[in-house]
DNA sequence: TATGAATGAGATTTCATTCAT
DNA sequence: TATGAATGAAATCTCATTCAT
């Protein structure tokens, strides 16, 4: 998958790595689609360039396939996540700017969003037999905590506020967005996806974070405002 | 829907009542627990006083039989907001009470909360096709919308958010620390819904709440504080 | 779990003996483990240094492998018996030698007596594809034939039994012991391979082949007693 | 199956018996003739007059459906055995009957030998299921017993035998005549199933039976003696 | 209204065997 | 000779739904 892979890979091997990339490209798709019992092996095998039986060859069960696509899927997130380089800025501008990273990928990845709802109808049960999914994740604490601290030695952030709180604010915010926007969307009537709202909603629960970070702390300075919906 | 509704209960419509509860109830416990797709109906079957017949009987197929129920846990749910008198407190203490009546129904309701996220893996199609359901979901904004417009007259509020952003950010994060549990609790390893944390998460909420609509409004007032775990 | 996994290094070609040897080996576990259907190629595979295309290439088809399974262990009996030297031995005792020998063979060697039930619920189908088996085998009552002679000469033998019948007679007890353990002891809840018992059969049969055969021809001579399990 | 049966049987009810009954008369069949894994649930359902998901619905998988067979057929024997008088014969008559009974019961049973043979290759782990199939076992050893017991008050039978050494001499060779005709048939090139010898084994199991137990406690009476295959 | 029996269609999984190098 | 990848065919099993009474 990445290009910075050994070279001497046998030529059967490197047809293997992409058989399996195939495979778990399409399966991501049916899973986040329809759910661990509800996606079919058949519809998987369908739109792949190999065979249902290449499936069981590789990931040994319908489960350990899911298994396999949810590594993969956190995989990817808390790798761009690692990408960005918040270091260099002021405690509060790398906290908005994390704050919209959440926002937009999982915007841009409504499997990503999908997996994670399904694992929890299964309570996490996949998850908890992944070593390697606990690791990566481990990560997305530690970067929100580096900034937290910055900010609190800076003296523009309340100090009584866990790292695990004002993740759980953004997460909760960004995924609940896009994983329940069709209740909402039938409930309220209204498109959660449309441009101006996703604008305004990215800005909303940036505001949120800082009001709550910096709460105790500031001294009424001036925020960006949260401009309402143009019309 | 069903013709089998009457108002001075003969006594075989009494029982029909009570066998279609009785169904009912089984049947929120599996479809909240395995999704549509995963839930049995010999399962609902085996856990009913009737037999799967009768299943078919009323609600017609697995999927009608799945709507009643979706419909069953969102009446539940308006049904018990719409009991808060939040009219004669002042704004900002009628918002925390709302955010934290959601809260703790959430809390209290994780068969709900996993209904929700189920409709929502199947694009909230089932929503969708009950008139019913829009209605009684549309006085959840209206409870906060007045809240709000409270709060913007009384001059406390800013007058730049909608109701629907508030009710986001309180839904996303009340309803995402129970949905969203197991792979936060298997992530991070901690447990969502011991005590300690969850009083702390309340306030989290709340203080969120209140420091984003309070925002541009205010003259430094002091807020509640969020308190860490005590210990 | 997946069958798309690392195997150990490969051997070279100075080793097909070896490799022979070694699949034969783990071959005739599994076979006498599972049976012909149930056992595994795969299984087979896993547990030898080489792979499941060299068991094809020395065998050709999981058939040919467990004729070649059984010809192994036919011919590892009949390899001990003769290695037994009755002839100068009184034809009674002889015959109690002989008995006993068969009786601890079976004892020591379950995997025999598993492979010969499974090549009878196949009807002798394998090993009537093979001429040397029966070769191998007729040495067997020649063996008995020639102490029954023996006895019958000395005028301690009845003569009108054939050397088949005894044979039959000695296999039965020794073979069933070992084959129907399992059913006998579920159902009479005992343990067929523990010590005491054993013991006692190994002269339980000795007595009763004796018995049957000395049966017309002596006079009220004393026998061996079958002393009871002590305690 | 029976006659004797509770008449107000409903209608369906009859059916499904007739159901079950048909499917397990094929199953024996079919899994006497190759075993657990080797049978085929579509080769059973082919010869029923129902379908392969009647198999499931009333047995639940291939292996209750196996465990059913074995029921049946041990049931079976047990009922047969019942069914003889021997209480008023004397010991030794009472004991050659039985002898007899056995012989006869397992060459014209077949499969259930076959049965019992494949079940050891299972180390009998479906007959440890079934508490059933121990209670109505039990019987087997009862029935011996008692003879015993009589033919060591009568004086006649030797007092250093256990039931269970007997009912193993009688069922080793009875059954291994029948188990194992296939191996013998083809390495001793003889047709174990034929009529004289078959007639001649009844005798030599009879014979040595008496023989062992009569051993030590008989005057030299003479025996009935066994007649070498007439030729 | 109620129910035990039945079922067609399709799901997942298995397995001996062969291919390409 | 050796091997990892691949596979067609067929196996077991599941499930929502309907039938007959």
């Amino acid at each position: 998958m990445s290009e910075a892979e050994a070279r001497p890979a046998p030529r059967r091997a490197r047809d293997a790595e992409r058989t399996r990339a195939d495979i778990l490209a399409v399966a991501q798709a049916e899973f986040a689609e329809h759910g661990l019992s509800g996606a079919r092996v058949d519809a998987i095998a369908a739109r792949t360039h190999t065979t249902k039986r290449m499936i069981y060859y590789y990931f040994g069960s319908k489960e350990g396939l899911y298994l396999a696509v949810l590594e993969r899927a956190y995989g990817a997130i808390r790798h761009a996540e690692q990408a960005l380089d918040l270091a260099a800025l002021p405690a509060e501008t790398a906290m908005r700017r994390l704050v919209e990273f959440t926002f937009d990928y999982d915007e841009a990845n409504p499997d990503f969003v999908r997996l994670v709802s399904i694992e929890n109808i299964h309570r996490a049960r996949f998850i908890g037999q992944s070593p390697d999914l606990r690791a990566v994740n481990a990560t997305a604490l530690d970067t929100l905590g580096a900034i937290l601290a910055r900010g609190q030695a800076e003296g523009v952030f309340r100090t009584d506020l866990e790292p695990l709180d004002v993740h759980m604010l953004i997460s909760a915010f960004c995924i609940f967005r896009v994983a329940n926007r069709h209740t909402f969307g039938r409930l309220f009537e209204m498109d959660l996806s449309a441009a101006p709202l996703r604008s305004r909603h990215r800005r909303v629960i940036a505001d949120a974070v800082v009001a709550l970070i910096a709460s105790s702390a500031r001294r009424c300075a001036d925020q960006n405002s949260v401009t309402p919906q143009a019309g």
